[in-house]
DNA sequence: CCGGCTAAAAATGTATACATTTTCAGCCAG
DNA sequence: CTGGCTGAAAATGTATACATTTTTAGCCGG
């Protein structure tokens, strides 16, 4: 695994306290390597919203906005919908098969932890999109569920949102298998919004 | 200038054959600098869409792809009036006279080459878009933007669009200064629409 | 005691040098 | 002639060394 995954993950387990500036040469001794890879790491990580500069103090981690978890889950509640219209058409047996692969695994699997979940959640939604063949689309809905990741951590969802959406899931995948495109748009559009909403609430929870 | 934007200029004059990769050092020599900040470059540009990778051959410029202009402004039609819903509340004398003062200047500037016009009217959106403060909205969408420049490039729109383009600009702060915000959102939404349309259009032309 | 200036220290940006990986021309076996 | 191997060449990744910028501690004048 690469400096870049390191990085992020010690980012998710809250390791460097928001605010604090990032010093290159502190990661790169902390990790056993040089500054050059350490930047393009920084670099990276910056790009996808989980560093930002703080004026010209160099690279600090941001504090949790609960409003910005509630705008991106906004942009996705609208752009996710666009992505699986264009993918409805596409969608033949193998791809839905796959996607119930993933969705049974996770129904099999109670023991799974919060972060190999949220992992196989993403790849069922992903094995949808990727039929639409548009990939700007794509690519910047990836790029918001990344910026998600942030929110989401390692916080324990309850359990009966966890089923609720596995629910969701499978409707979902019927409304596709049976072509009614529209109605599972209108219901993936719901999904998003009620992930939001919760963790929108966890969050106001956790720092109220 | 520094490196990054004076990339992005060749970029945007079709400097670069698409897909033949671009290699570090050479990029490096033209511009009299080391690879270390080039590969800083590259990795924004790639970041934003300029670049993509091509397989294990290093960096490439990408052909264009109608296609993915139009979903660039689909996504942008969506979530632009999102922002200026926010913004509305927001908006006061100075700000609404900052933004009318841009359009004056476009206006009486009928010599303004397609690159001014077109930051000036990126300047007049972001005037508006600021004053929502959603920093993850407002990053998304100015994102969004940059890889759409890609695609707008030094061609000269239409003269006629123009004029269209700037009525819908000056209705639209009218709009907005008489507090009729679903209106200007709606306004907003086609005003995007009819954009997107026409640049499609004029790269189907140019490929077809 | 406080605010601004100065110089040292620290952090980042960049260049050069080296290591590793990838590409490809040329050759050999089939 | 074709297909796959091999080694040289080239390209990228990384480390070290240097340059430039930024921060900060200490001092001076008010």
């Amino acid at each position: 695994m690469d400096l870049y995954h390191q990085l992020k993950l010690d980012l998710q387990r809250g390791h460097f306290a928001p605010g604090t500036p990032l010093k290159q040469a502190e990661i790169a001794k902390r990790y056993g390597v040089s500054r050059i890879p350490v930047r393009d790491a920084l670099a990276r990580l910056k790009a996808e919203g989980w560093l930002c500069t703080h004026g010209k103090r160099g690279l600090a981690v941001p504090a949790l906005a609960p409003q910005e978890a509630e705008d991106l889950y906004l942009m996705r509640m609208h752009l996710e919908p666009l992505l699986l219209e264009r993918a409805a058409p596409n969608l033949n047996g193998e791809i839905i098969g796959r996607a119930r692969d993933i969705l049974d695994a996770m129904d099999k699997n109670p023991v799974l932890d919060a972060s190999a979940l949220g992992q196989h959640n993403w790849q069922f939604h992903t094995t949808l999109y990727r039929a639409a063949e548009r990939p700007a689309l794509f690519h910047t809905v990836e790029q918001l569920q990344r910026q998600c990741e942030r929110y989401i951590g390692y916080q324990n969802r309850t359990l009966d949102y966890q089923s609720t959406s596995q629910e969701e899931h499978h409707r979902l995948l019927d409304l596709l298998q049976q072509g009614d495109c529209a109605p599972a748009c209108a219901l993936l559009e719901q999904h998003i919004a009620a992930a939001g909403r919760l963790l929108v609430q966890h969050l106001s929870d956790r720092q109220g």
